[in-house]
DNA sequence: GCCGAATATTTCATTCAGCGAAGGATCTGT
DNA sequence: ACAGATCCTTCGCTGAATGAAATATTCGGC
């Protein structure tokens, strides 16, 4: 299948370079996660509040507010978790309702000060960590990991859609 | 720190490179975490029990089982939360426990066939996703790009560090 | 060899996030 | 205006994680 049989090693090589990236991102996943559970349960929060602020946020700033059924398919979570988790953040202040004056059946979530401050708390140490982390990487080496790290994200995409609905070859609609 | 200030703009365009690599890293963690999500509750599990298999997997296949205390730190709960996972995970056939024979108030979680088939159905899709995925990519740059997503890791477990105790100026040796 | 401190895991009662089912409000098509 | 669909919320419940206390085992002093 590989179409040149003559270099097993070269490819046994790359194969096992490949492994070790994945390894090395699983492993990057996992200690995010539980950075984030700590960082959020420092400041009262839950994990998946975090990263609907997270959502929120970035919702706020590019002009095109974020609903409760866009946190919804977000964050993988049902309908009435996303209800229970929007009253926490808008209790603490994080967050504020808004009719959407056009669909007067949805609900736009605006961030508040706070919100934004805690996105800051959060991304700026740990962003400062980074970049001093990779201060002697080559800039174009940093963008040829970023491509590799974006292809690498849809390829989860793809293997979570598949989990998701593994049973549905073309109908369901 | 950098030494040389007459590149500006050089400097400028690694600190964008620096910035997009992170966000890439921030959403493939977004979206991985989903995905484990989705994967654990359609085997029956949850989130953090589905990551305890792969650290009692990685202790197992190593010759240095895991104990229930080392999860502790592993996944970032209490010690209560570790007996009820191993728990649910040894009534579902996935794990055993075992005393350490040389410190008997130690307990060993042993992977059983059926925990190591549930890492296989896990990583083999998802991992053949991958190496598709970066079939194009030189070896050499991918072991570079691996490098630094370790680093990157290590940037993440320093953060988690200060986040979790703040106030310890002298203890830690 | 025995007693008390320290370590590792478990049990107990409680809290809280998330799910499924049902309900209320609003938009769309006719 | 009425029927159906869509979006969000409320209600009752399951289950995972917590802090405090209990149990079992090892280590140090005498």
């Amino acid at each position: 299948m590989t179409g040149v049989s003559a270099q097993p090693s070269r490819d046994a090589a790359r194969a096992e370079a490949v492994d070790d990236l994945i390894d090395a991102l699983r492993l990057f996943t996992v200690e995010s996660d539980v950075f984030v559970d700590v960082f959020a349960r420092a400041h009262g929060l839950g994990r998946n509040d975090l990263n609907a602020i997270m959502w929120i946020s970035q919702g706020t700033q590019s002009g095109h507010p974020i609903t409760p059924g866009e946190l919804t398919s977000r964050l993988g979570l049902g309908a009435p978790a996303i209800t229970g988790l929007v009253d926490r953040l808008e209790n603490a202040g994080h967050v504020r309702r808004e009719r959407d004056p056009h669909d007067r059946r949805k609900v736009t979530i605006v961030m508040q000060p706070s919100a934004l401050q805690l996105a800051i708390d959060f991304f700026v140490p740990l962003g400062r960590l980074m970049h001093e982390t990779v201060a002697d990487i080559d800039a174009d080496d940093l963008r040829r990991l970023t491509e590799v790290v974006r292809r690498m994200t849809h390829a989860v995409t793809v293997a979570r859609d598949a989990t998701d609905a593994p049973a549905t070859p073309s109908a369901e609609g």
